[in-house]
DNA sequence: TATTCATACTTGACAGTGTCTAGTACTAAA
DNA sequence: TTTAGTACTAGACACTGTCAAGTATGAATA
């Protein structure tokens, strides 16, 4: 079945969006910009997406649902690839990534759809740690730990991404390096 | 000798600024607002911050001179209370700390002022790590933990000031406990 | 086939924004 | 007393998000 008129708008907005946050930031998002981009008039969008935080929740929920997809498929090789893959898919998808974190232009709590998409993400996340550390593991130990894996790829993200890293490293000469490095180190304090 | 009108207005303006930060977002910060609520007309901040960025680059430089305090405040007592004393500092310090890493709205290396404190915040850490790990590490290496370092830390905060965090763990019984917990099994990794 | 009706838009307006330009007080030196 | 610079104010412009109202289109129904 082929993707009618107004599915191709939604998505060419989407599109269009995601440019924006990737090259400036998700701040630069705007209604009147995106339409013009995929060719409408300054009001179309909202008919798909209610207002400006309806188009950051549909960005996250779409990024949300990748990352779950990129940490199921690196699960299965232990917790440093999962730590790497979380910060892959930043740097992969740095447009989605950035809108999934910046609440203040849309809180993922207020939507639903977006918001089932981040629980699954975290699950996986704290369902893997859990695994490895075996049954004689706390729950709050596991939370902690899994929060500790989390903030060590999300963290090394962010800095990657908008942080002042790459200059005060002195021109990073291999990111993936870097990446892997940081990623040994984290999960070395996991079944300590 | 007493601050003059122009010093106070700079001020007045800044703390509306971070407020608003805090509350809602950097992205909330609007020129015309923070000069209403500093009593003087939509034109007077352009005096003192020539644009927007200006301000996101005076709140930044702010930011990151008080976290150099604090980092160094804490160096003494290691690995583990440095990462702490950056949660901490975010969390205490919301309406900079995210300016800081909001470099859409405003790019610190742009700003010579911000960006010399930036750099003095992250040679701290860097010095830290180094001798921590002794004379045999390389400096690669040191960089490589010191990313590390910072990366935890810096995801926690930004986790736990803008991510969906709380509400996955189910209300963080102890905020500070969890911060404890995360900043051991970091500092866990180093010198291994 | 004609009517209805929701969907998917367009157009126009409004308040609010950042910022440019131009003008006005005040203040301290010449 | 003039001058010059600092610290503002006032007005305008293009741009933004969003509300309200109108229009085309296409499918279901009568």
């Amino acid at each position: 079945m082929a993707p009618n008129k107004a599915e191709v708008l939604r998505r060419s907005v989407l599109d269009a969006a995601v440019a924006i946050s990737a090259e400036i930031g998700p701040d630069a998002i705007s209604m009147r910009e995106v339409a013009r981009e995929a060719g409408v008039s300054h009001q179309a969008p909202y008919h798909h997406f209610g207002d400006r935080a309806g188009i950051f929740a549909a960005i996250s929920e779409e990024g949300y649902a990748e990352l779950s997809k990129a940490l199921l498929h690196s699960r299965t090789h232990g917790a440093t690839s999962m730590c790497e893959a979380y910060v892959h898919f930043a740097l992969q998808h740095k447009g989605h990534f950035r809108v999934m974190f910046s609440n203040d232009l849309c809180n993922v709590e207020n939507y639903p759809g977006a918001l089932v998409q981040a629980d699954r993400a975290f699950s996986i996340l704290l369902d893997e740690v859990t695994a490895l550390l075996g049954n004689d593991a706390s729950l709050s130990e596991a939370k902690a730990q899994a929060t500790y894996m989390w903030s060590v790829a999300h963290g090394l993200a962010t800095l990657l991404i908008d942080g002042p890293l790459e200059k005060k490293l002195g021109g990073i000469t291999d990111v993936n390096a870097l990446i892997k490095q940081v990623a040994q180190l984290a999960s070395a304090s996991i079944h300590a």
